[in-house]
DNA sequence: AAGGAATATGTATAAATATACAATATGAGA
DNA sequence: TCTCATATTGTATATTTATACATATTCCTT
């Protein structure tokens, strides 16, 4: 019952990377991963995600992720970063540096992200403790942040 | 059966206005002015819309416009952009769905941008097809769109 | 105007998806 | 630990949506 979130993790991966008509495609996609659950609760999951079905020219119809993230990296203007300085990951979690006095306003402008892979936050004076949600690597994370934070990506990203 | 047009117009006021949830409300809403058709019909009109249902925290689920085209009853008259239905992006290139005869009237309308993104169009019936220039990235194009053409706009699902 | 291709739609039904309900598991207190 | 509240899931089924097929309509082309 801990598969939860992984499971989650793990179908917003199949859905971004490749194009899955229905849940039932999706079923057999996890499973193929070791996961196991039925139909309905793969509803609940994408209902829970937000994951929209649209209409497809190549394959009818598919799956999409909603709140953008890996996506188009031409827009985005989302969070405007000031004062950000570096991010290092341990313990599983993200730690990010900031000038001194902006962790804070940075810590409320992630947690407004609302976004599925940051459990939470905790600020102090120049440092933030990003908690990422179980099943969520630094990968996914560097990734949501270089889309929603312009002003971060680039080498300050190890 | 020249309804089609209008219907189809009427689909996306309809669902860019409010928050539509099923295509039996739809149906309903669409009765209600004057329309006539079946489940089925809406099944494909949506589908030829690109047309996305996506989770709703109000209302469950509800239908949305996919990236693109809105039209904000208020303002903007610049240069009214009428049939436009969708864009996909595919070999470099844009592919623009609008209603059935109108890519001509559009094509025309993106040719006099006199932008330096477009090479060139060509439109057939209910499609144009858009070649930007070496090195335009799609976001290019798509700001280019945005901003040059109302009744155009990103938002919604992606 | 007639014939034929292409398009649009309805009907009936298949396919896909959502959910009520019951069961099970998890977590927080007492 | 025990108990209650909450969360997660499966089963069965209802609801919703897509589509095969038949029919009707539109548009050419002759």
């Amino acid at each position: 019952m801990r598969d939860r979130n992984e499971r989650l993790m793990a179908i917003r991966r199949l859905i971004n990377g490749s194009n899955i008509s229905s849940q039932e495609e999706l079923q057999d996609q996890l499973e193929r991963q070791g996961f196991s659950m039925t139909q309905a609760t793969l509803s609940r999951d994408l209902k829970y995600l937000k994951v929209a079905k649209m209409p497809d020219s190549e394959k009818g119809y598919i799956y999409m992720l909603t709140e953008r993230q890996l996506n188009d990296p031409s827009e985005n203007e989302d969070i405007p970063i000031t004062g950000f300085v570096s991010i290092d990951y341990a313990q599983g979690m993200a730690i990010m540096k900031t000038l001194p006095g902006h962790a804070s306003s940075i810590a409320y402008a992630l947690d407004n992200l609302n976004s599925y892979e940051i459990a939470g936050t905790i600020a102090g004076d120049d440092t933030i403790l990003v908690i990422p949600r179980d099943g969520v690597t630094k990968g996914d994370l560097t990734n949501l942040l270089k889309t929603k934070m312009p002003g971060f990506r680039r080498e300050e990203v190890h």
